[in-house]
DNA sequence: AGCCAATGTCAACGCTTGTTGGCCTACATA
DNA sequence: TATGTAGGCCAACAAGCGTTGACATTGGCT
């Protein structure tokens, strides 16, 4: 049997898993799920199309593997209550410029019904429960936790994957002090 | 030659080219550029595949001809100023769910360039001409135009692309109700 | 009726895709 | 040093893609 997997044990393939992992990552993001072919991603990682197979199975073994997201949100109970909003937008900003995983992440769940239901765990998994802290009634959790989504999902969607022009040049701190009064209202503000 | 086009005058096909161009905004919506083929058009459209090629000449072409959008965005300088970020919230969800074409758009456009390209124009063209007329200071009224994209396009994005749960459920009078001052305060309020 | 262009059908093209199996190579272990 | 196995490459497959050109059919015109 090959490829059995002693989970903690490093096996001599590993430099290109991460290889293909790296290029396949930066296809996704660049070009979305359809347009980033295997060869291509083979090609980026110098490597031969037919170990992504071996390593990974099939296309969408391989994108399961390449994008696994941690949000790393941060303990916002420690937090001056008005500032959490301000935390959070900052945060989301940190971790969508850290790599381009969240991107490939976007760009994917567009048009792929996997990674749609991936992107929606992902807030579903890590968003909710911060919400959950910070929240007043527990039962309006997930809209709240919902509409900051909707807040932060556009920015990133206009900035980083359709890039338009006023957004893009939209200083950091200056889309922060615009952004972050919204996402406090969202989580904080009584039921409008 | 065939085909020259006067512009007024109806053609004996014009049932069929209607018939693919509605075929293909239903397509292009649910499925994106690269995964909406030629071939399933045509078939939803009931003709030949090379009729597509005949009558737009590549898929580029179908795709620029199929989406066409006017956000036919009303005049807000007839409106109390504290009410404009409520009207042009349920504005844009009464476009967006008028038709596929606004979903088609943004399906597309997140991987492919002349999608984003043509996005890009719609907002520029389209609502920032709105913005100037009830932004105070000119020179912000980019910025501002493009922060209200933001959560708009962010708001489509999840309840109509990714559909996200939550924000699915959430009903439409209640999405209004959040997102209004938020719209409202990145048009009219000072700067942060 | 007879012509001609517009409309539609059919089959094929060249190309790319994901995926597979066979084969060679190199290393870790005995 | 011998050997088994994991790592890697190559060539090929079937399927699907956008696109093309040759051919049949229709329908409005004089």
């Amino acid at each position: 049997m090959p490829d059995s997997k002693p989970p903690g044990s490093p096996r001599r393939s590993d430099t290109t898993r991460t290889a293909i992992l790296d290029a396949a990552r930066e296809r996704f993001a660049a070009d979305g799920y359809e347009r980033a072919t295997i060869r291509a991603i083979a090609r980026d990682a110098s490597i031969d199309p037919s170990m992504v197979m071996r390593y990974y199975g099939s296309k969408e073994g391989l994108f399961a593997a390449a994008v696994a997201v941690d949000l790393k949100l941060p303990d916002l109970t420690a937090l001056p209550r008005e500032e959490i909003g301000r935390a959070l937008v900052t945060h989301f900003l940190d971790m969508w410029e850290e790599n381009e995983v969240l991107t490939a992440l976007l760009r994917v769940g567009v048009t792929n019904e996997a990674g749609a239901e991936r992107m929606q765990g992902i807030f579903r998994d890590q968003l909710l429960p911060v919400a959950r802290t910070v929240c007043p009634d527990p039962e309006q959790v997930p809209a709240r936790a919902a509409l900051c989504s909707t807040q932060l999902l556009g920015l990133a969607l206009t900035r980083y994957v359709l890039r338009f022009p006023p957004v893009v040049t939209l200083p950091r701190e200056e889309a922060v002090a615009w952004l972050a009064p919204t996402v406090q209202r969202y989580l904080t503000a009584p039921h409008p």
